[in-house]
DNA sequence: CTGAAAGCGCTTACAG
DNA sequence: CTGAAAGCGCTTACAG
């Protein structure tokens, strides 16, 4: 491996002047196309890798974005990744996507690491647990962040996320027309400002009703299957169980529907569960999983456009999207009455 | 948002020369304790970033790897991400994943982007498609690659895998046991080298246990849950179909059971099949399914410390390593006999 | 359309 | 234990 080629190399194979080679990579008109066409003969020929770094010293802002996730395993976050690299790819620019496993330690060395590489924007569903001073940095820094799914408390970095409230209320209201007047909420916690949208429109559904709030158990837990058991569990343990439970996602409905089989019950027969961001798996689950459909992959394309309209607009602010859901019914709260009323004649 | 400060800033601040701050930096010994000290605190008080692509110009190599991924939607890469983030974060190494979706363009633009930035080794699993001369640059960039899972003929560029010949063996000879002789394979396709690793194995047991080679359904098609469905559907459409298959992957797996309930045919009574990879959801999936259980994490782990121990040595060489396999039985071939026999008698 | 020069933010011998 | 100086690989006015 001899020594790596710069610029000035290429220029000497080329007979050029290093600073016609970096107009030629920076594709510039000012360049006559024969010269151009020698130019990128030698950077061919030297096996020559652009030196993003050295670049960067020079420009204002480098082109890769940064998506930090809280939770890879969870195949919501891969969905969403799709919408973005869509439009990322069409922009000329690499996301990166790094995980931080839920840990707000890690997420700090993620940040920490993606600045100092020169990150041009960031997209970001927080740590459980992350403070608000964890973004101050990159704040101060000028860099565009978008929060994505989850935000954080008194921040002022701009989210893209579904209408929870809205989509907790509805998901709630089919349960409640279903029969059930026994409620859970599983999984997720206060201090996630997502879980706080969501139960609320849990507990407006719930008041609706005129369902007591004695009626009504909320067991918080991690978001994922394994805590999504672990709701189940205390669950079933109080001495008057729910009998219907909305989940803070889908992971959390899995998880439940794994639990209640342990328990010999049958999810939707014995026991009703609606999830949140209706994941691909939640079709083919069996039973199929009813729930709040987010239009995953135009969450993710939006996010990606607007940290791409704040790079360029070399801004820090954005207004926040929420996105409309809807309540997608299978077979996890039992069977669908045609006339969309229930045993108990309610109204859908 | 003033200029950003730069270690002359903090020089300054701090009353030392920059020289100085770069020791700090670097958490040099040479250093007294109340100069770093004073340092440490002008840092803070600024909110300086260090600029690591500056640092490269003069250092030997980063601190990031990157991940490069066929199909981050494959439950099965984040898993083994978890087992290489492990050991990724003990040593203070930042890995970054990039996803190719199956594409070489992809693949090249985020090969690209990542040794521009100026990554210290790569782990990849190559999109399907990818020719041989995909990583001649990188290679002669000098930079540690190792392949994992998926690798490309005639390259000397390092594997971590499975035993996929056996693994195959194993699972193929467990349908035999079954009673199954009218065998598929289904999946993947001859341009992948695990392919023809699987394919093998297979084949083998198929042979030993004197199928013809007629009454073997060889099915490509893409390693996706939309891949196995399409896969039954062409398979169901057979003179003589087979009754039971061996899957190229989990994922492949899922969709053809899938594909079995829309051909009202129950998975396990009516159709055997078993996966490869076991990623968590084949336990819970309903039937559970039988897979070729290939320890993931531990192969990220290893995949992980190969590179390490490449780019520590600056050496672009390292062992392959063949991770050991194993079946686990669950329900999607049927139910398993106490004694080991199959109705028909044979041995397991 | 192309070249010479300055400078981006660091690290690394080299002195002291 | 700390400082002054050179230089890493680029880009960007500025000339010509």
């Amino acid at each position: 491996m001899r020594t790596k080629a710069t610029i000035l190399d290429i220029a000497r194979a080329a007979g050029v002047s290093k600073s016609t080679v970096s107009l030629v990579l920076q594709g510039s008109d000012r360049i006559r196309s024969e010269t151009a066409a020698k130019v990128r003969k030698a950077i061919g020929d030297t096996g020559y890798v652009y030196n993003r770094g050295a670049a960067n010293l020079r420009k204002p802002h480098s082109n890769f974005v940064g998506m930090v996730i809280n939770d890879l395993t969870n195949p919501f976050f891969a969905e969403m990744a799709v919408g973005m690299e869509r439009v990322f790819q069409a922009a000329g620019i690499v996301p990166f996507i790094a995980n931080t496993a839920e840990s707000p330690v890690r997420q700090e060395e993620v940040l920490k690491s993606l600045m100092e590489q020169g990150v041009a924007g960031l997209i970001v569903s927080p740590a459980r647990g992350s403070q608000t001073d964890a973004f101050q940095r990159v704040e101060a820094a000028g860099i565009p962040v978008v929060f994505a799914m989850r935000r954080l408390p008194e921040s002022r970095i701009p989210i893209v996320a579904p209408d929870n409230i809205r989509g907790a209320f509805m998901a709630t209201r089919h349960l409640i027309a279903k029969g059930h007047r026994r409620l859970a909420f599983f999984g997720g916690s206060l201090e996630l400002v997502v879980y706080r949208d969501r139960l609320q429109g849990f507990q407006e559904a719930c008041a609706e009703a005129g369902i007591r709030e004695d009626a009504v158990l909320l067991v918080e837990g991690e978001t994922s299957r394994k805590g999504g058991m672990a709701c189940l569990n205390s669950a079933l343990a109080a001495s008057e169980p729910p009998t219907a439970a909305l989940c803070f996602n889908d992971a959390v409905a899995f998880g439940v529907m794994l639990g209640l089989r342990q328990h010999r019950l049958e999810p939707g027969r014995d026991f009703a569960v609606v999830g949140f961001d209706d994941v691909a798996e939640a079709e083919h689950y069996v039973p199929a999983l009813t729930s709040v459909a987010v239009d995953t992959a135009s969450l993710g394309e939006r996010a990606a456009q607007t940290v791409l309209k704040m790079i360029q607009s070399r801004t820090t602010r954005a207004d926040d999207h929420i996105g409309s859901v809807n309540l997608v019914v299978r077979e996890s709260c039992g069977p669908t009455r045609p006339n969309g009323k229930t045993a108990k004649g309610e109204a859908a």
